[in-house]
Formats: structure tokens, C-alpha cells, sequence
RNA sequence: CGGUCCAGCCGGAGUGAUCGCUGGCCUUUGAACCGCAAGGGGAGAGGGCGAGAGGAAAGUCCGGACACCACAAGGCAGCAUGCCAUGCGCAAGCAUGGGGGGCUUGGUGCAAGCCAGGUUCACAGACAGUGUCACAGAAAACAAACCGCCUCCGCGCAAGCGAAGGCAAGGGUGAAACGGCGGAGUAAGAGCCCACCGCCCCGACCGUGAGGAAGGGGGCACGACAAACCUCAUGCGGUGCAAGACAGAACAGGGGAAAUGGCCCGCCUGGCCGCAAGUCCCGCCCGCAAGGGUGGGAUGGAUAGCUCCGGGUAAUAGUCGCGCGGCCGUCGCAAGACGGAGGCGGUUCGGUCGCUCCGAACUGACAGAUAAAUGAUCACAGCAAGGUGCCGCGAGGCAUUGAGACACAGAAUCCGGCUUAUGAAGGCUGGACCACCAU
RNA sequence: GCGGGUGUAGCUCAAUGGUAGAGCGGGUGCUUCCCAAGCAUCAUACGAGGGUUCGAUUCCCUUCACCCGCU
């Protein structure tokens, strides 16, 4: 499954939208924000990693695990939706596997996932 | 001889597979759009090849390249640097060696001190001037005398008190007290005198130089701070790739200010040497007073500013504010550096420097993102805290196991330096220690 | 990326190179039948490390944290 540069949201009025105009929700983690837009053929997405996350090295680490979970269920994001995924200052210390559970909850909550609740998982 | 540990410096983090990310080249396909058509066009997508973070990319503490703005020249102000030699460098600075000072260890000496080793130093100038040196103390920078010491006189039985004079040894304070130790000398003392040492001045001679120094003179007067102001020498126009260039889009191609004037030139080298503040002096008024008001004079007149005036600039323009809109794309941006030869310009006519052209060879290098590319998973290996066993007199070592963990840290115009961070293995230097042997 | 600034008590701020203060807040005691107010008293700090100096919050260097501005 790839993930091209060009799904990504790269103009601050892009972010300035979900912010004001979508529904958001906090994590442990993380924070995401989604906004439904038809206009989109598949999805956008948007990353934050601030400061209060550490140094350079700790914000791209961060920056990458988000973008590989966002590749891997790419295929389960349902069409037409804008989502930024904002890294909250414990997502510092956090694996992959935490951050990927922590996404996971977040999008089911805010249904922008194909089968939101049909399977309980395990 | 055998073996450990510590510190500093250098070093710069394993291999493979699968999936994924960002550029480059090749290739296949090919949307919008133009065209009657042929065709043009190339967004996007697929495949292949190859490339893809550092020694500090960090902090932004310095310097340079480069870009724009300003600019006659010089001075002032401001900032930076500061022992010497050599080498490298455009510079900042770096390396090696040397000189001098501080601290410390050892030797020597009664001591003061001297010598040697180690270590460290932002190490020009305190005989140009100004300033500071709290507390304590008699006295803090030029001399002086608190407790004291001594002589003589007076009073007193005496202890002692008072007056005159001499002295600076001892005590005490302090970060620092106007040479140190010993002797001679004296009423007591004193470089008053003497030996040794220190200090100051001159200094043959030695050294490229910083500087060293035989010897002579002075009886000693000369404190510290310039990372206080400052003085001397040298250097420096300002802003920074968010520099800057091009192409677009959008909004309101909007409104305000301007000749007794607007804006710019850091200040001066133009003028009246024009004002204001501040300081000092005098008079008057108010007030119990502290003080306040006012007039005159002197200083000040620059380190804030104002004014006259000088220069520059100006109407579909320019300048300075306000408001509004945009904040996207391309370039800058990564293939450039050095050396040699020839030509032209300039020159202090030697070299160097600038520009252009031609030819040849060698070396090194070859990330270029922009909400910002290096990641994920799996397997194997390595180091190692810990556990167990064994070996060794000992410091300790070896074998095995080993969940988890795997240094500091991410390019953003580029380069050079500085500083800071840093658990790999490995290497270099220095120090300490253990065991044995010999003395 | 570039440029500038600030760190002093729990909070807001002072302080010529010479013992670190003020206000609010906190603790204890007194006062009151109790509380408030008041009075007395106590504790608490120069972001960190070096250097210069007899002596550093102050001067110099390095470092850490925070804040602001610039398309």
C-alpha cells in the first residue's frame, strides 16, 4: 500500500478549516481532527508534531510512525474526509504499537473509518 | 616481568530480506488544451537503473563568499582584537616552538628566598589622566601613631599621673600596612650601618624578537584594580537567502501628509556659535520650614532633541505613515574549486589584482526537501549491566546465560573556525594501582 | 533561517562590586466566646558552570530555559 505527497494537506488554510469548521477528539497520545469534505476523491491528511514533543530528531521520529500508520490502514479510511493527527507531548516516549492503538480508538470514535463498529476486534 | 583501572584526545555505530518516502536519468502509457484532420501537447500513472543527513548537520559565539541598499574624502563616535617568532589562512583563527607571570609539588636554606618539575594564564599600557579600595583598623596610598618603647622634668612614700621630646622594634585590624632574616648599634630604636636576599635605576653583552643579563649605582622612595573609565596599536559602511530576481493571483491601481513644509544623510568638517534641560551665583515675592514662583548673569550647549540653514528628491512619478489584499510558483539552490600557459586592462612597472579567450592535464567531489524526504517489519550478529560456574595469593580474568536496552543527535544558501552534547568496537598519550622478583 | 530581549522568595517587582530587600501570600504566637482585621515573629531566592577581583546578583566567557520581531 503506498501513500503519495500528494494526499498530504500542505497550506495553513487547509489546517485552519479543520480546526474551526470539524469535530476533534483527545486521545492519550494523540489528538485528531476531521472535517468531511465530497470535493475530495479519496482522503487528506495533515500532521502536527510541536515543540513540546523534544528536540528535531524526536518530532521527525514521531512524524514518520504517524505516517506509517496512516499508510498502513489507508485502505480502511472511507472517501471524502480532511483529518490532522496532532502528537500531544506523551507521544514522545510512545512506540509504534501504542500510537497505532491510540489512532485506531480516535478514528472509530469519529467514523471516518469504512466499518466504524461492525467488528468488536479481539 | 606479568596484569588491571582511571582521565584526556582521536574515532563515528553491523549485515540481509520485504514494504514504503524524496530527487536524478532512461523507458512505457498518456489527461486537460490547440487543431477539420494528421498531429502537437505534456499533467498524472507504471517499470528499470543509480543516489539519499553529521562530526558535531546543534548552539548561532565569530569570520568569509554571495545579494541588495548607501557611499567624494578625511576625522569623531561605536565595536572587535591585543606577549614573541615561524608556518598555514582572504579573514576569523589554528599549529609548533619560545619568553614572562600565577598556582602547586619536590630539593635547598634558620628564614627571606633560590633552583627544578608539573600545571595554568582574555599575557599591550597602572611613570598620561580620572575613579574605586566596603567592614575592621590609629592610618588605605601620603604619609602617619591606637596600644606601646625610651629620655628628661614636675607631683606623689609608692603604684602611678601630668607635661616636653625621641622612636617605629613589638601587639592588634585587614585581601593588602611602605622591604625580609640575622648581626652590629642605641636611652629606646630605625637601611642609621654590615652580610645574604628581594626591589628600583643604568646597563657591557646575548637573542630575529618577546626578553634575558655580568657588572655598577640607590639605602628602599615606587600598593592593587584597565573582564572601572581610559591611553596606545591594528581592523571594521549597513542589512541579511524571510538577501534578492522573475512570473502571476487577489483586493480598494484606496485614503492621509506636505513650501513658515514632507522625507533622507549616525554626528562634524555651513552660520547665528540660536534655543531647551541641567549646574552655580545674585535679586525680588510666597511659606513657620522644607521648598516653590519669577527676573538677571555665568557655565553648559552634547551623550536626548528642536530651530535657522546646507545638500539630495518630487506630481499618472517619488517619499513617509495608515488601511486592504496576498503570503502561492520558478530561480537564487549545489558541476564547482585549484594549478599552468597566452592576450587585454590597471598598477608602486617587481609581484599581486580584475576581465576575456584558447588549450591540456590532474585531484577532489557529486542529499537538495519546502506542513519539509532516510522510515516500518522480520531474521542473524556485536557490545554490555545483571545471574551462574571456573581460574587467580591479589587487582581481577575466562566461560555460559542474557527479558529489556543500543551514544549524542536530523541538512534548509554555501564555506572556514569556536563552543557544547556524546555507552560501540578500535587506536594514541598520561597517571594510578595489584602480584611476583631483586635491592 | 535571521535578528533582538529576559531570567532575583510561592507570585509581582527593587537593589553603586561590600550582610540580598519591599508588597501580597505561607507558618507560629498574641488578641477574640469564634472568625476577620490588627500586632509580634519565622521560613523561603540571585537559572547553571567557569574566570577577573581581597570580595561577583552586579564585570567577562560558556551554557540552559523562556519570550518577542522579521516573508
Amino acid at each position: 500500500m503506498r501513500l503519495p505527497s500528494h494526499l498530504r494537506l500542505k497550506h495553513a488554510s487547509d489546517f485552519a478549516r479543520v480546526r474551526e469548521k470539524g469535530a476533534s477528539y483527545a486521545g492519550k497520545y494523540l489528538v485528531l481532527g476531521v472535517l468531511k469534505d465530497e470535493n475530495v476523491a479519496e482522503f487528506g491528511y495533515g500532521l502536527i508534531t510541536g515543540r513540546k514533543l523534544g528536540i528535531a530528531v524526536k518530532r521527525n521520529r514521531i512524524r514518520r510512525l504517524l505516517r506509517e500508520i496512516v499508510r498502513a490502514h489507508r485502505a480502511e479510511i472511507a472517501p471524502g474526509w480532511h483529518f490532522v493527527v496532532i502528537g500531544r507531548w506523551r507521544a514522545a516516549g510512545a512506540t509504534l504499537q501504542d500510537l497505532e492503538r491510540d489512532w485506531l480508538k480516535l478514528a472509530k470514535r469519529l467514523g471516518i473509518l469504512i466499518a466504524p463498529t461492525a467488528q468488536p476486534a479481539t
